[in-house]
DNA sequence: CTAGACCTTCCCATCATGGGAAGGTCAAGC
DNA sequence: GCTTGACCTTCCCATGATGGGAAGGTCTAG
């Protein structure tokens, strides 16, 4: 299997298939005589896991790791448990960053009448020349 | 007042304001005769806004349209808005890939015993080899 | 035998930011 | 005056994950 129909196969591109070789996230792959890269059923897998680690959000690190987990027979639950946590928790922190810029945005937004005319509290806002926001709800 | 009390002022490092002004974010900055960047207060305020344009995670360019907005006196609150909601709409993107991720790993996190057990749901479904999980709430 | 669909390596770009080297400038203290 | 240390300058490189594209090699179907 070349490495368009592993790529196919798993989702991942070709290119990143490449890099992940590059820099030792999976083995480096068997050639052929024309010095093609050559995939079997077990590449193909392990890019797959690679893949769903990557929509989880895992950085290339966390799923170094992972890796490493998978393939030890020995592992604890415990540990791949505790890799996930952390990463929830980094997730977290990252949804709480945008959710309170959106939440600012929004309180910005609310203020600005939207119409022709040029005065505008969100740009006073950034302009730190915004005075300050009296809610009346 | 050299680069370094100006970022001091403004929260953006000296890095950055070079950085702003090599992309034309900025205009070239004064040089005195020993060629150090001079800022004076308007400087200042143009770069406390993009500092917190940034901090409500506007990208580069969205800040470019910003300041053009900001030094346009008769833009219409209109665009300012639209812009914004523009912005707000990528926030919301991101942070629902996010609350995506999150679900899906705080299932896999609360089907897992983490034990000293090396079977693990989280390592099982990353293999594609997790079967059919079953809720019973 | 040729066309085109693959593959190879290599370099560059993104986005916002920082690190660091090599060297110039300036103010304070001796 | 001279040294020291804290600034400043430019330039290059790195991040993380990904893609674009060039120049060239390989394979397969017609």
């Amino acid at each position: 299997m070349q490495i368009g129909d592993a790529a196919k196969a798993t989702g991942v591109s070709a290119k990143m298939i490449r890099h992940y070789e590059s820099i030792g996230l999976i083995p480096e792959a068997d050639r052929r005589d024309s010095n093609y890269r050559d995939y079997g059923a077990g590449d193909v897998h392990r890019l797959g896991f690679i893949r769903r680690a990557r929509d989880l959000g895992f950085s290339i690190d966390e799923i170094r790791e992972l890796l490493r987990l998978w393939a030890d027979r020995s592992r604890s639950s415990r540990d791949v448990k505790k890799l996930t946590l952390t990463h929830i928790a980094e997730l977290d922190a990252k949804i709480a960053l945008l959710n309170e810029m959106r939440a600012s945005l929004a309180h910005l937004v609310h203020c600005c009448n939207g119409s022709d005319r040029p005065d505008c509290p969100i740009i006073e806002s950034l302009a730190g020349t915004a005075p300050l926001t009296h809610h009346h709800h």
